[in-house]
Formats: C-alpha cells, sequence, structure tokens
DNA sequence: AATACACTTCGATACATGTCGAACTGTAAC
DNA sequence: GTTACAGTTCGACATGTATCGAAGTGTATT
C-alpha cells in the first residue's frame, strides 16, 4: 500500500538524483515525449541527436547519459557508429506513479 | 501541452534535486502519506516528530528541512517552540502529473 | 592499413553537498 | 530573570559532482 519502504525510497532517491540536473531531465523528458499515451515506446535517438538539445561538451554529455542509464533511467544500445537511447518504459511507469494522491 | 520548457525543466530539477537524498525523500514521503486521495492536505507534523524517522543529528535534519522548503516541496510554520511542517499539495500535484505517458 | 565519425574515458579544476558538534536563537514555563 | 525545550546556524571535514580538453576506443568507409 505505502509506497515508502526503505529499498524503495534509496532506488527512487538514485532516480531522482539523476534527473535532478537541467541537462539530464531534459534529456530524459525529451526521451519520454517520444512516448505516445498507451503506446509501447520503441522511438529511440542517438546521443548526436540528443547532443543538440544541450549546449554542453560531448565528454559531459557522455557522463550525463552515463547516470541516466546506471540509473535505470535510460537504455542504451550500440547500432554501427552511433549509440541509440531509449526511455525505459517500465520506470518511467514507476515515476509516473509515484507520486500518486 | 508539452511539459518541457524551459522554465519547467530548471524548476523541476531543483525539486527532484531536492528529493535526491533517501533522508529527504522519505521524509517528503512520510508528509504525503498524510495526505488522502482527493481530499485536502492538511496534516502537520513537527519536526522532532519527523526526526524519528531518521537516524541523523538534529543539525543535519535542520539543513535537510531547509532544503526541502526552499524548494517548495514543504511548508513550515511556527507553532509555540515547534516548528510543523506540510506537504505543499500544490507542487505534489504537479510532481504526480509530471511522468504522465 | 589509413582515415573518418561517433562516442567514451582520463585527468584536472572548481564548486556543491552531507555530515557532525558546538554555539546560538525563539518560545514556553517557572 | 532563569531554565528548559525545540530547532537553527556556524564552521569544519570529507566526499561528491559538473565541467572541459585531450586522448582513447569502437565501427564504418576507403
Amino acid at each position: 500500500m505505502s509506497n515508502c519502504n526503505t529499498m524503495d525510497i534509496e532506488a527512487m532517491a538514485v532516480k531522482f538524483k539523476a534527473l535532478s540536473t537541467p541537462v539530464r531531465l531534459k534529456i530524459f523528458m525529451e526521451l519520454t515525449q517520444c512516448c505516445s499515451p498507451g503506446a509501447s515506446c520503441d522511438v529511440e535517438r542517438c546521443i548526436g541527436d540528443l547532443a543538440s538539445l544541450v549546449d554542453i561538451a560531448p565528454s559531459t554529455l557522455s557522463h550525463h547519459m552515463k547516470a541516466l542509464n546506471e540509473a535505470g533511467l535510460v537504455d542504451m544500445q550500440r547500432d554501427g557508429k552511433r549509440i541509440l537511447c531509449s526511455v525505459n518504459t517500465k520506470v518511467l511507469k514507476q515515476l509516473s506513479g509515484y507520486f500518486n494522491i
């Protein structure tokens, strides 16, 4: 019933930490915009594509994408030279329901 | 339509930063548990009361409560010797709807 | 093999953050 | 006024984080 057991709190805090900077939040929300309501989300964007959203060095973007991936928010996989990123829809649902009142 | 304008992103990142540690997230979620669905949330807890949820020094708790308050997540007001805290229900609604897919 | 592109890792820098104990402040009780 | 309680601020310490350029790595093209 309650959302708040210890494991949940720590796991969720990790996710909110990953979303606590404008850079990562913007990227994450951009990837979620690809998800139409009720549909499975399988639209992917490559990292170079996402770079256009933010005004930071490629190395910094790489750090941020790694942080989102390590927090479980974003999936990444190589497609030739490029790396494709997509929202982890399971985690997105988890976030979506977390503050339900 | 889109959740993601610049002001929104920065303002939300501030809130997620405030919720990015287990201590503050736990306190915030504890305060939200006082909110029944559909009802206005006017249950308040004093800081000493919240202290029982976490195993940190009173000074550290004070820092965390200040962070939650400055992020706009929690309202605080003095009631005699004690300080009463409650969730900002407007912001809670904002968080609740933010990841809607 | 050499070259190009996409992205990552390294190392450095500057700043931010979470913790504590001691000292302080605001309110209440006597 | 003094004492007690509830909570805050100060200062210090240790660790974490965001940024960058340079160097490196993986894949594709020639």
